[in-house]
DNA sequence: GTCTATAGCCGGATAGAC
DNA sequence: GTCTATCCGGCTATAGAC
């Protein structure tokens, strides 16, 4: 249950959460934050000595328990088909879910200083990446393990963020936005394509 | 062969792609462009009506010709499996040269407008998207060719677009830069995956 | 076609009252 | 903790000389 009055710092990062992720550092001004906040920009100065450090903390909030999401499903047990079945139809959720976590994602990917990306890296990525890692090796020995991961990620995030593109290339269809479809679609060129043979 | 002494448009173009594309509409000022070209930020307004414009024309300059470049490629003779791979080594190739056209693909996909978006897809990627499209139902009638094609082209830029990311994620290897090393290993990932069985 | 100068606005950030 | 007022620099864009 979360309070009817949260903390002044937790509401700031809440409503400023989406703004930085849709527009981006230089696309959100202090004011705009404010405004949305129902504060002055003098206010926020208070909870956060500068800009950056605001950025910086969204950012972060934006990412906690992103990392535990993906790698409770991966841990379990049932064949390695089934754990990535799993871990595909988690991850399309949980990015579909969180269209700012996606969003900021992608800007950090295109903007992130070497940083912020270290701090991505190992705080989100780094664990269920060798999860990934090692699942790969499972089921498709003879890929390197470290692309065939990238894949995976690539597969998922790239269905999910060309949304607006979609709308004017011929063959879309309202479906393909379902994160089910989408899910389903990549095991199945994952699965065929892991295995060396098949009936 | 280049002329020495470009018109001014042109040459405010060049200096103005590589900027917007690393650092977007809001991350850039005209001071900035005009300070790279040389010239003070007046002499802009010469030959754009204003900073928007700038952006739409460095973007649209970026863009042009990429079609042709994937498209060619797509309509040569063979089968559809040399089609398919001779698809990929391109795409992989071309977006490595022009590091400048993905970023301004990433940011459009990211901030771009509906108007944007449907230049882009009108202008860029509707007829290679098209051919992509009738290659999937050749090679594998049993999926979703819309679904397809938007998993090739996911796969390739994926990996181009995480290089920053790349440095601390496990498993990294210089190697996995090379577009060539990229485009082998989609294409076996692809053309595994779409064989409903083979030997 | 390019310059200098500048208008006018908006940005981040601070001071000091309450 | 939040406010109003403000500093000051950078921003887009224009005016007018050359």
């Amino acid at each position: 249950m979360r309070p009817r009055h949260p903390k002044s710092k937790v509401r700031i990062l809440e409503k400023a959460i989406p703004l930085f992720a849709r527009a981006g550092f230089s696309g959100v001004s202090m004011r705009d934050i404010a405004k949305k906040v129902g504060v002055s920009a003098a206010a926020l100065y208070y909870h956060f000595p500068d800009k950056r450090a605001l950025y910086l903390q969204a950012m972060t909030q934006s990412f906690a328990d992103k990392a535990r999401a993906l790698l409770d499903v991966l841990t379990t047990t049932g064949t390695s088909e089934e754990r990535l079945s799993g871990f595909i139809n988690r991850f399309c959720k949980v990015m579909q879910q969180d269209p700012d976590f996606l969003a900021f994602l992608q800007r950090e990917m295109l903007d992130g200083d070497e940083i912020r990306m270290q701090m991505i890296a190992e705080q989100v990525f780094q664990e269920p990446f060798r999860a990934i890692e090692e699942l790969s090796k499972e089921l498709a020995p003879d890929f390197d393990p470290h692309m065939l991961a990238i894949s995976m990620a690539g597969l998922v995030i790239f269905h999910l963020e060309r949304k607006t593109l979609h709308l004017y290339l011929p063959g879309g269809r309202p479906e393909h936005n379902d994160p089910e479809v989408i899910a389903q679609h990549v095991t199945k060129l994952l699965l065929r394509g892991l295995k060396e043979r098949d009936g």
